[in-house]
DNA sequence: TTGATTTATGATAACGTTATCAGAAATCGT
DNA sequence: ACGATTTCTGATAACGTTATCATAAATCAA
């Protein structure tokens, strides 16, 4: 059983050929199939029919030698160990990006191999891709430093520090922390937990910690309410559960938890459980995340949500239409989740 | 705020550029680009040093001009509206199509666009990809069968009925089916209900529907049990919400139920719990799929489970390997799920 | 020392396409 | 009927690379 013979065996069609079959000139035929001007109808025709017998498609990679672009967008998340990825990596980034790049006639490359500047620069210059959308963007990202110096195009889902003349679109953890102590705090409660972002994501100046942290801060401040907070890994149940139980070992009175996380949120609920904690009655739980499991779990997530497909499917808009006009001015915006109750939040007792 | 100037303005540095530098012809760079024999390593050296201080990089598509391969794969999923992705594409198959792609040297594409012959072919004559990575295979699946009689190099995850000479991977949902009624059967249950795949997967003729369909008939016969099924859409919390409320209107007395989805089994748990009956105590609940989640809801989720990431990276591994030397044997995998025991299933009383 | 081999380099021709130019044929205005 | 324009087509030269061949220099075997 081995496989048949594989594609190399095939004498490519050319435009030669085609040429040859309709009995014009190379030139012509690429003036029919780039739609230029002052082709006779007949001739056309007699091409097109050529073409379409003999199965003729254009050989990409030579338009590019004279210069066209490559017509592939790259999502790149960086990453020591793709492995570890699938609790970040949220699958409707990866198909929005793919859907709206489709739409635009271009191709879309997933890049989660590790980069470094050389490579990075390596992959524009060989025209592999004509733009990059940048994923897990630091406040200091030496990726979005180097292109912006180099002055290739990109866009950002997420933000740097320095954003002049940079497109970005982004979640606004800040306004979402803010909003979700205000929601509990409407409710009436004042001891509220949080439990956030993975300490090295802080420490590598990730936007959604540094922005989610901003916005506690801002939060604790406006409501002058006392700090109780653990930072826990993102991948999940475990983390939430331990985290919890550790929190309320301190704090007991808790009457609410935040959550930057769905699962994070499973596990403190599943923590709060066993402690003999109902959920609600004793203790609100709020998530700012998304997910369709926010319906799944008892009881179900209250949250502070966003559609991560379409983020990226706007990311990737903004930059086919910078490809395709150069001049456009650079678009930067915030998205702004959006509160969604469900049975996990109730009023303080 | 507009962008600076885009990098078409650049003017990308060519072999010839090195070759003068280094004061040697243009094949001698290109000889030594490629390593290929009797070349002085002085000379090596010099040309070394030039290319670092120009910043050289190989334009990719000059070399694919000589008929170099595109060192791309591309992940297909065949999809009519990309929105409605989400719930059956995980993310961890793109991320493992991906890590092993670039282990291996090579690029992903993530292809969602609609495929029909015609652009399908032309994906491999323009040079476009190497292979392919196919998902969601149907028994009988045009792309199968375009891509086997013009003999292009793909991989299925997944299979369709004809399997000869064609490389897979694929999870072994009929085994799957057999043990998660084994399991429950050995726990005493007679009375199970299945919610699984929607019914036009079914008739689409998508291998896991098609092979649960077989095992769920296989298990029936091998325990003698009566069938209480309904097939739902997968995206569903919702779904196996309303499932679960109907499947328990017509057989109240259903002691087990087994979902082909997480999210379908979390569903299916509230309804359970709504209607009165304690999970597990009451009604046990079993799921066919993978997830994080899983610990997540409560009760924890008795599962067959496998790993996608797995699934995938051997894919990729079988194309890249099958690329590199053509005439390597067909490889046709079957993984079986592995049973992982939580809090969900339980002993009917 | 001689001829044969090995080692190192360069000239040249492709790969498939498009841009530029030049020229031929058709159409137009008077 | 004439030149001026418009419409159409084809030669030719690139684009950046690698393969092939030829040749020159160095090394080796006797």
């Amino acid at each position: 059983m081995y496989p048949k013979k594989f594609s190399n065996s095939k004498p490519n069609i050319t435009i030669a050929d085609v040429a040859k079959a309709a009995g014009v000139s190379i030139p012509t035929v690429s003036r029919i199939l780039n739609n230029k001007v002052y082709v006779a109808d007949e001739t056309r025709d007699r091409v097109n029919q050529a073409i379409k017998e003999l199965g003729y498609v254009p050989h990409i990679q030579a338009r590019q030698l004279r210069g066209a672009p490559s017509q592939t967008l790259a999502l790149h998340y960086p990453v020591e160990s793709p492995e570890m990825l699938s609790s970040v990596v949220e699958i409707p980034y990866v198909i929005g990006a793919a859907a709206a790049a489709s739409k635009q006639g271009y191709f879309l490359n997933f890049l989660v191999s590790q980069l470094t500047p050389d490579t990075l620069l390596n992959i524009y210059r060989s025209n592999q891709v004509d733009g990059l959308i940048l994923l897990q963007v630091s406040l200091d990202d030496w990726r979005v430093n180097l292109l912006r110096e180099q002055d290739y195009p990109f866009v950002m889902i997420g933000r740097c520090a320095n954003l002049e003349d940079l497109s970005f679109i982004d979640l606004d953890f800040e306004t979402a922390m803010i909003e979700a102590f205000d929601h509990l705090v409407a409710l009436g409660h004042r001891e509220i937990g949080l439990l956030t972002y993975p300490e090295r994501w802080r420490t590598a100046g990730l936007g959604p910690a540094a922005h989610s942290l901003a916005g506690y801060e801002r939060a604790l401040q406006k409501h002058s309410l006392g700090s109780y907070y653990r930072e826990v890994e993102l991948s999940g149940v475990e983390a939430g559960f331990a985290a919890t139980q550790d929190l309320l070992e301190e704090r007991p009175q808790l009457t609410a938890i935040i959550a930057t996380n769905h699962l994070v949120a499973a596990g403190s609920i599943k923590a709060l459980t066993q402690r003999g904690y109902r959920v609600p009655e004793d203790c609100s739980v709020l998530a700012i995340g998304f997910g369709e499991i926010a319906n799944g779990i008892t009881p179900s997530l209250t949250a502070l949500e966003w559609s991560s497909y379409e983020v990226s499917y706007q990311a990737t808009l903004i930059m086919t239409n910078q490809l395709k006009e150069k001049r456009l001015p650079v678009q930067q915006i915030l998205v702004a989740p959006r509160l969604v109750i469900r049975e996990s939040t109730k009023e303080a007792i």
